[in-house]
RNA sequence: GGGCGAUUGGCGCAGUGGCUAGCGCAGCUGUUUUACACACAGUAGGUCGGGGGUUCGAGUCCCUCAUCGCCCA
C-alpha cells in the first residue's frame, strides 16, 4: 500500500478479492468443523430474476451475520440457489417463443417446450447469481441449489408421495382461484386484494308464482346471469320470507324458455341483509361464496365463462364468445332494454388479482390437487412457545392468526415447467409414486406449485453430513410478504420431514421503497439498478448505504443520497488509513501503559463503548444501529476528535511518543476494520491487508484475509486495569472537547476564519498538563495558548467558562461590543429560562418527597450549574455593556 | 369489518417514566490548514399528530380521536 491512491476508488479491487477469496475456498463450509456451526438458507431468488433493491437488502443482512458469524468462529454454511419460478419462467420463455420464432407451447409439445426452458435457464439462470457475487455475498457456491435439480425434485416428489398416502394431499373438483391469462389454478396466497371501482347493477325479477311482482338485485357481475340457478334471501329477513320456496325468472339468456328461466328462491343464513337489497343472486359456478350456497340446496352448476374468461355457450347468443369485462356492459344494456334495469350505481369493491399476470382471477370449479397441512399444530405451538422466533416479534401474531384459519392448500398448477405431479393412470387404476409403474401409464399432467417445492428448501438442499452439522438452520432472513407463502410452510415441512424446525430465527425485514415511499416497480421506473450504483459507487458503499437507512423490521425509503453517503464513510476510512500509512513506523506496536495520553485512553474507552453497542445490536438484528454506531465511533469519534488531537504528538519530536500514538492507532484501526469487515467486506479487506496488519497474524486469525480475523473483543476490566482505562478519563476529556467547541466558537463569532491562527489564554480552574494544553493548541488552531491561573483579563475581553476554566480570546480592540451584547444577552435569557424550571420542580413538595433521593440531588447539582453560569455570563454581559459605553 | 404498525426539526430516523429531546442528511456561514472539499469548522431549526387521564414528573404508560401504511376478511 505504499501507493495509495488519494481517494477511494472501488473498482481498483472489489472483484479482485472476491475472486481471491472464492479460491481461497473462504465460503465454503466443512461438515467435519469442529467448530459450532451457524447456518441460513438463501430465500432462493427467481431463476428469472435481476438483482433489485429488495436483494440487495436482504442479501446484505445475510452477508453480514454470515462474515460476523465466521469471525466469531463460527462454521458457517451460507447456501445460495435460486428458485424455478414456474409461472414466471414459463411465461419468459413462452413470450420469447413467440417473439422469436412465433410459436406457442402447444406448437412445440410438452418435452420440446420443457427442454426449452432448461436451455433459457442454463443460458440466462446464472444472471442473479453473478449479481449477488458483484455485492459481495460469501455464500458457498460450491452447494449452490435449484429447486429443480434432480435430487431436489426427487425429494419433491417423495414428500407428495408420503403426504398422499397419509391422506394429507387429495384430488377433489372445487372451487379455486383461477387466473385466465396464465391458465392455471392459483392458491390463495397467490391472490392480491385491490380495490376496483366499478357498478352496482340493480335489476329486477318477476316472481314466477305472482307475476307482476318483481324483487331487486344487485350485482356486480351481471354477466354471471345466466349461470344464476338460484335467489338467495336471509331467513331472519322479514322483507323476503314469504318468497321463499317460490321462484324467479332468470332474465338471462334472453332466448331460454320459461322453464329454463325458472330458478328457486331460497333461504340461506350467510345472505347479508345490508348488501344492495338483501337479496342474492346465486351463480354456483363463479363464487366461492354462491358455490357453497349452492351445495347447501342443491342448485345446479352452471358455467358461463371458460378457462380463458370468455363467455360460453350456457352464456346465451348475446353473450357467448364475448370477454368477460365486455359481456358485463353488455349484460346491463340487454336488462335495460328488457325493462329490467333499476338502476347502476358506482361502487368500489375489493376484486382478487392474480399475483403473475395482474388480471383478475375467476373462480371457477376444477380438479386440482389440494394439501391439507402437515404438524400445523406443532408448528404453531413452536412460535408460541418462542422455541422459534421472529424478528420483530409482532410477526407472530399475524403467523398465529393465519395459522388458526388455515385453508387447504390448492398446489396443482395447469403449467409445464415446474415438477409434475406424481400420479399415474391407466384407464380407472390410479396410483401415487415417485417412478412410472411402467408401460401404458400416464403421469397427471399437471404440474406442483412452485412454494410447494421450496418448503422444502431448509433440508432438501442439504445432504446427510451437511444436514448433521447444519440442521435445523440458525437463521432465516426475508420479507413479511413471504411469510404464509414460504416461511409457515417450511416451519409445517420442517416439523413434519426432519421432526426439528427449520430454523431457529427468522429476522423479516421490510420492503425497500422509493424516496416517496412507493413501492419500487419496472412500470413506475423507480427502481435503480444496483449494479449502476455498485459501479458508480462500490458495492461496500451500496452496503452500508442501505444498511444505514433500514430501520428494523420497517421499509427502506432508499435514496441514491444513502449510497453517496455509504461511498463518502468509505473514502473516510481510506484517507484515515492513509494518514496513519504517512505517519510511517512499524504496524502494530505494544501499546506502553505509561504512554498513553488522557485521548489515547479516551479512544480505548469509546472503542469498548462501541463494541459492546455493536454487539448488543447485532444480537438483536438492529443492523441499522450496529451500522450507526460504526459510523459515529470511527467518523465522528476517532476521525473528528481523536484522530486531529493526537496531531499534537504526531507533528512533535518525541520519537518514543510518536511510536506510541502509532501503536494507538494501529489498535483502533485494526479492530475498526473488523468491526466494519462483515458490513463492508471489501475496502476492509483491501485496507486490512495494505495496511499490513494481515502480515504478522496465523492464518486463523487474519493472516491470509480479514474474513478470518477474530471478532474484536470487548474492552473488559481486565484490559482496562492493565491501560489504566478509568471512566474518569472520559470526562476530562469530554470537559476538554467541550472547552474547545467553545473556544471555536468564539472565534466564530468573532469572525475569524478557520484557518487563521490566534492567540488564547486559559484561566485554569484545574491542573492542565503540557499534553493537554498541547491538544487544546491544535484543536483551537491557535499559534499560542497560555496557561495563567492568575490571569486578568482585560474588561470585555471575549470569554467562555467551562468545567476546566475560562478561555479568553484576546483581540485588542478587535471586539464587536455590540454583537457580543447580543449575543450575551441572548444566553442569559435562556440560562434564566432553565433556573425557573429547575426551581419550579424543587420547589414541588411532592418532588421532594416522592422522587428518588438520586434524582432530587441530580436537579440541585443542576440549578447550581446553571446559576453559576448565569452568574459568569451576566459579569461577562455587564463588561461588554460597558465596553461598548 | 378485524388485526398490526406508524405519526418526534425540511427529509430519514434514535429515544430502559427522571440530565438542557438526540443523530445523520439536506440548509446557512466560513475555510483549499500537510489524510480526506466524497472534507473541516461553526450555526440555525422541534410546545414529540389532537384531546383526555395516571404520576412528584409523560415523547415514553392508559383511554380516545385523527391521518397514513400494511395484512386478513
Amino acid at each position: 500500500m505504499s501507493d495509495i491512491p488519494k481517494a477511494y476508488e472501488p473498482q481498483t479491487f472489489e472483484s479482485k478479492w472476491y475472486q481471491e477469496w472464492v479460491e481461497q475456498g473462504s465460503f465454503t463450509a466443512n461438515p467435519q468443523s469442529s467448530k459450532p456451526a451457524f447456518s441460513i438458507v438463501i430465500p432462493p431468488p427467481n431463476v428469472t430474476g435481476v438483482l433489485h433493491m429488495g436483494h440487495v437488502l436482504n442479501n446484505t443482512i445475510q452477508d453480514i451475520l454470515a462474515r460476523k458469524a465466521r469471525m466469531d468462529g463460527f462454521e458457517v454454511l451460507w447456501l445460495p440457489g435460486t428458485d424455478h419460478a414456474g409461472i414466471a419462467t414459463q411465461v419468459v420463455v413462452e413470450k420469447r417463443l413467440k417473439k422469436e420464432q412465433g410459436q406457442s407451447r402447444h406448437d412445440l409439445g410438452r418435452d420440446a417446450f420443457v427442454e426449452k426452458v432448461w436451455q433459457w435457464k442454463e443460458k440466462h439462470g446464472g444472471i442473479i447469481i453473478d449479481q449477488l457475487k458483484k455485492l459481495g455475498c460469501s455464500c458457498d457456491w460450491s452447494r449452490e441449489r435449484f429447486t429443480m435439480d434432480e435430487g431436489y425434485s426427487r425429494t419433491v416428489a417423495q414428500t407428495f408421495v408420503d403426504l398422499y398416502e397419509k391422506g394429507l394431499i387429495y384430488r377433489g373438483k372445487r372451487m379455486v382461484n383461477w387466473c385466465p391469462v396464465s391458465l392455471t389454478a392459483l392458491s390463495d396466497e397467490e391472490v392480491i386484494m385491490k380495490e376496483q371501482k366499478g357498478f352496482l347493477y340493480y335489476f329486477k325479477v318477476e316472481i314466477e308464482e305472482e307475476p307482476g311482482t318483481y324483487l331487486t338485485i344487485a350485482t356486480t357481475r351481471p354477466e354471471t346471469i345466466p349461470g344464476d340457478s338460484g335467489i338467495a334471501v336471509n331467513p331472519k329477513d322479514p322483507r323476503y320470507a314469504k318468497f321463499i320456496g317460490k321462484h324467479a325468472l332468470r332474465p338471462l339468456p334472453r332466448e331460454s324458455s320459461r322453464e329454463e328461466k325458472r330458478i328457486p328462491i331460497v333461504a340461506d343464513d350467510h345472505v347479508d341483509f345490508e348488501f344492495g337489497t338483501g337479496i342474492l343472486k346465486v351463480t354456483p359456478a363463479h363464487d366461492k361464496a354462491d358455490f357453497e350456497i349452492g351445495e347447501r340446496h342443491g342448485l345446479e352448476v352452471i358455467e358461463v365463462i371458460d378457462a380463458g374468461g370468455k363467455m360460453n355457450d350456457l352464456a346465451g347468443k348475446d353473450l357467448a364468445g364475448l370477454d368477460r369485462f365486455k359481456a358485463r356492459k353488455l349484460a346491463s344494456q340487454l336488462l335495460d332494454e328488457l325493462g329490467l334495469l333499476d338502476r347502476e350505481e358506482a361502487y368500489t369493491n375489493n376484486v382478487g388479482f392474480s399475483e403473475r399476470a395482474d388480471v383478475p382471477i375467476e373462480p371457477r370449479l376444477s380438479e386440482q390437487w389440494f394439501m391439507k397441512y402437515p404438524s400445523a399444530d406443532l408448528a404453531q405451538k413452536i412460535v408460541a412457545s418462542e422455541d422459534l422466533r421472529f424478528y420483530p416479534d409482532r410477526w407472530t401474531k399475524v403467523y398465529d392468526h393465519w395459522m388458526n384459519n388455515l385453508q387447504d392448500w390448492c398446489i396443482s398448477r395447469q403449467l409445464w415447467w415446474g415438477h409434475q405431479i406424481p400420479v399415474w393412470y391407466r384407464g380407472d387404476e390410479v396410483r401415487c409414486q415417485v417412478d412410472s409403474p411402467g408401460e401404458g401409464w400416464t403421469q397427471d399432467p399437471d404440474v406442483l406449485d412452485t412454494w410447494c417445492s421450496s418448503w422444502l428448501w431448509p433440508f432438501a438442499t442439504m445432504d446427510e453430513a451437511t444436514l448433521k452439522k447444519f440442521y435445523p438452520t440458525t437463521v432465516l432472513v426475508t420479507a413479511p410478504e413471504i411469510l404464509f407463502f414460504w416461511v409457515a410452510r417450511m416451519i409445517m415441512a420442517g416439523l413434519e420431514y426432519r421432526a426439528e424446525k427449520p430454523f431457529g430465527t427468522v429476522v423479516l425485514h421490510g420492503i425497500v421503497r422509493d424516496r416517496q415511499g412507493r413501492k419500487m416497480s419496472k412500470s413506475l421506473g423507480n427502481s435503480p439498478d444496483p449494479l449502476d450504483l455498485i459501479a458508480q459507487y462500490g458495492a461496500d458503499a451500496l452496503r452500508f448505504g442501505i444498511m444505514r437507512s433500514t430501520p428494523r423490521g420497517q421499509d427502506t425509503l432508499f435514496d441514491e443520497q444513502n449510497v453517496e453517503l455509504g461511498r463518502n464513510f468509505c473514502n473516510k476510512l481510506w484517507n484515515a488509513c492513509r494518514f496513519r500509512q504517512m505517519q510511517g513506523g512499524a504496524t502494530e506496536g505494544e501499546l506502553d501503559e505509561t504512554r498513553l495520553t488522557t485521548d489515547d485512553k479516551w479512544i480505548l474507552l469509546k472503542l469498548g463503548q462501541a463494541i459492546d453497542e455493536i454487539d448488543a445490536a447485532i444480537e438483536e438484528y438492529k443492523l441499522n444501529e450496529a451500522t450507526n454506531v460504526l459510523y459515529r465511533f470511527f467518523w465522528s469519534e476517532y476521525c473528528d476528535w481523536y484522530v486531529e488531537a493526537s496531531k499534537a504528538i504526531l507533528q512533535g519530536s518525541n520519537d518514543a511518543q510518536k511510536a506510541n500514538t502509532l501503536a494507538v492507532i494501529d489498535f483502533i484501526l485494526g479492530n475498526t476494520l473488523r468491526l466494519l469487515h462483515p458490513f463492508l467486506p471489501f475496502i476492509t479487506e483491501e485496507l486490512w491487508q495494505g495496511m499490513g496488519f494481515a502480515a504478522e497474524l496465523p492464518r486463523e486469525q487474519g493472516g491470509v484475509t480479514i474474513m478470518n480475523a477474530r471478532w474484536p473483543k470487548a474492552i473488559d476490566q481486565d484490559f482496562q486495569d492493565c491501560y489504566g482505562l478509568d471512566e474518569c478519563y472520559v470526562e476530562f476529556v469530554e470537559a476538554k472537547y467541550a472547552l474547545v467547541k467553545e473556544g471555536r466558537n468564539l472565534r466564530a463569532e468573532a469572525g475569524i476564519p478557520s484557518n487563521k491562527k490566534v492567540r488564547f489564554v486559559m484561566k485554569n480552574s484545574r491542573e492542565i498538563m503540557e499534553h493537554d494544553a498541547a491538544v487544546l493548541k491544535i484543536l483551537l488552531n491557535a499559534d499560542a495558548l497560555e496557561i495563567d491561573p492568575a490571569f486578568s483579563a482585560p474588561k470585555g475581553t471575549p470569554n467562555v467558562h467551562s468545567e476546566l476554566g475560562d478561555l479568553y480570546l484576546p483581540l485588542e480592540g478587535l471586539v464587536d461590543f455590540e454583537a457580543e451584547v447580543n449575543r450575551l444577552s441572548k444566553e442569559v435569557e435562556k440560562i434564566e429560562k432553565e433556573i425557573e424550571k429547575a426551581k419550579a420542580k424543587l420547589n414541588n413538595p411532592n418532588f421532594a418527597s416522592k422522587a428518588p433521593a438520586k434524582v432530587v440531588e441530580e436537579h440541585h447539582k443542576r440549578l447550581e450549574e446553571w446559576e453559576e453560569k448565569l452568574a459568569h455570563t451576566q459579569s461577562n454581559l455587564v463588561a461588554a455593556k460597558s465596553a461598548l459605553g
